[in-house]
DNA sequence: AATATACACTTGCTTTTAGCAAGTAAAATT
DNA sequence: AATTTTACTTGCTAAAAGCAAGTGTATATT
């Protein structure tokens, strides 16, 4: 976040979380990491909510101060940059599946996938260690 | 949210939920009414994070229309209003726990009991369940 | 080698939202 | 009847978001 004044939110669980993600743009981002296998700059910015190139570059910035992504030079082309969730940023999957458990239920739209759910409501870790698979490498 | 551009993102899981509940004062309103046992709109402003009462007076009615939290006028006093979690909102338990589990982990200044975490990663459903029980009367 | 293009920001400006203090109205207490 | 409590509402200021355009560096093209 970069509001000023949660900036050191600790203590109370869930207001440490918004202290250190707790706005919908860094919750995309996670997301957009965590399930989407988007890790350019370009790529978060054509996800399709439309969020502004400065307000990326700030979110970017504090999820990177916050030791939930890593930013590194792309091993391929010198010039671009790679972000990636870090231990920290990956120990946030049960909560973004805990999110989408939900939001199928209440989301008449909504675009998760049936057979996902179905993973999801069965046997949730089995899930996340294989969703896992694709983020360490 | 009161964000008019985000109000009807619903498709994805994590913008959907983002547009329902997605910022901080929501997050601790449904902690505080969760967890805490808070009912009452002083009780919300007494939280101790310093919610102004413009922005606790919005973030309730967008809760409430949302279909996260219900406003009741008090049995006891029927001047005063009760709010309560609706099903939709306490649905949202396993989130917020798994929250909570995360933050336990990451904030050297947790105030999250011991006993509480062990709990939640002994038998996450069993205390979901304990917890229910002060949620519904 | 010079020009063009792509990429990742940065800057300046406008709009929106948050934050703060004071005010209001209805009900409850004294 | 007067005061206090409760739950907002209003008006103003400050902060953040949003938008368009610009900057600098590296790669690609001619």
């Amino acid at each position: 976040m970069v509001d000023e004044r949660t900036k050191d939110w600790s203590g109370c669980p869930v207001r440490f979380g918004m202290s250190q993600f707790g706005d919908k743009w860094s919750f995309l981002i996670i997301r957009d990491l965590m399930f989407k296998g988007r890790r350019y700059n370009h790529e978060f910015m054509e996800a399709g909510e439309g969020i502004s190139t400065n307000i990326l570059a700030r979110r970017l910035v504090d999820l990177e101060r916050n030791g939930i992504i890593q930013k590194k030079t792309d091993l391929v082309k010198k010039s671009k940059f790679v972000y990636s969730l870090t231990e920290k940023g990956i120990e946030l999957m049960p909560m973004m599946l805990a999110m989408m458990d939900w939001a199928e239920k209440y989301d008449p739209n909504t675009e998760v996938p049936e057979s996902f759910i179905k993973r999801l409501r069965k046997d949730p870790e089995a899930l996340r260690l294989d969703l896992l698979k694709d983020l360490q490498e």
